[in-house]
DNA sequence: ACCCTAGGGGAACGACCGTTTTCCGTCAAT
DNA sequence: ATTGACGGAAAACGGTCGTTCCCCTAGGGT
């Protein structure tokens, strides 16, 4: 009954949208909420009811991201036969990823090396790379390999170093070298079985 | 001839420690020049008159961390015998680092998510990322190691991954699983010769 | 003895920040 | 039909930001 902008619990996911758009792409601190708001044709005070505060409106994109980020990596890691190229998904997911035109780095690192007193920020980006640790520690489980607790851990820095390096090098590529580095380290854990 | 504080040279060191220090452990936008020329008993002329802007500070606080810490790794690798031992030496002095009290990431990877449009910073942080990936180089080269690049592209992923690990999730202990997997790729490359 | 320059102390500037407030329109339920 | 809660538009708040300016002190070169 009600017409495409009335009465709408659409207000929220707007303010999320805007919110993750301008924040992920500029900077926290470098977004006012002004800037929010006029993005996401909202008044001032519709943030400030629905999230108390910038800082709950940053707590609760943060969340959202990791929500939608992790069930991202999961649906394009499932899309490959289980087993080793599962793990070699997880790689060629973050190279569609480096290769997007928004694309900044990872929301959770930039996040705390910038929002450094943010105490609520900071624990979601730990929560966030724990569930990164998880997926790989099954995928790494599910290979069967010798050893799997080290090969996720092993797994796990090659991910967030081949994040860091697209984003700072600006080098979509570092996906590959990963994926190439992750085929190595799969040969040696399956070699010691 | 001069008393401890007069006609100094000095004073551009002092407000490079002063903005070092700050700026690594809040994040850039979180320190305000007044708090730069507090902690470095300086003038606020001074500051301008030294660097221009607080633009221009955070990219000399910047070349000046490349530096350091550039020099800092080579002397630490240059310690530990030619061949494997150098490679491994890397993440050991990575280790030490996250242990330190300060410890808050990468200078480089913290500006890349926080400065977005500070091109100079940028740049500066994507050279750096450069000469640590040339260190890698010549180290993967004097392991006498089968495809030498391809191992230091490798190699560069651990050590981007531990640093990330280490400050997000707050485990300095990411540097010893980055070791284990520097020195079973040193095998793997090592066994191909 | 003379500036000239570097620096310190501190006020002032305009812009922007996060947040609160006021006023008004409008749907939903009573 | 009236109320009340929600949302939009915009103003206003106090605080902080980067930057500039003024006045003062003190060496050093001429």
């Amino acid at each position: 009954m009600s017409p495409p902008d009335a009465r709408d619990p659409q207000v929220r996911t707007r303010l999320l949208d805007a919110a993750e758009r301008l924040f992920y792409g500029r900077g926290v601190r470098s977004v006012g909420v002004d800037d929010v708001v006029a993005a996401a044709r909202v008044a001032t005070k519709t943030l400030y009811a629905q999230f108390g505060s910038k800082d709950g409106l940053v707590e609760a994109y943060l969340r959202r991201r990791d929500q939608r980020w992790m069930d991202w990596l999961r649906a394009r890691v499932a899309e490959a036969e289980p087993g080793s190229p599962r793990v070699l998904a997880v790689f060629d997911a973050l190279g569609e990823w480096f290769g997007e035109p928004g694309f900044n780095g990872c929301a959770f690192v930039n996040v705390a090396g910038e929002l450094v007193t943010h105490a609520a920020a900071r624990a979601v980006a730990r929560d966030h790379k724990r569930a990164l640790r998880a997926l790989l520690a099954q995928l790494a489980a599910d290979t069967g390999a010798a050893d799997a607790g080290v090969l996720a851990d092993r797994l796990m820095l090659l991910v967030e170093g081949a994040i860091v390096t697209a984003h700072v090098e600006g080098d979509p590529e570092a996906a590959l070298r990963g994926r190439s580095a992750a085929a190595a380290l799969l040969q040696v854990h399956a070699a010691a079985a």
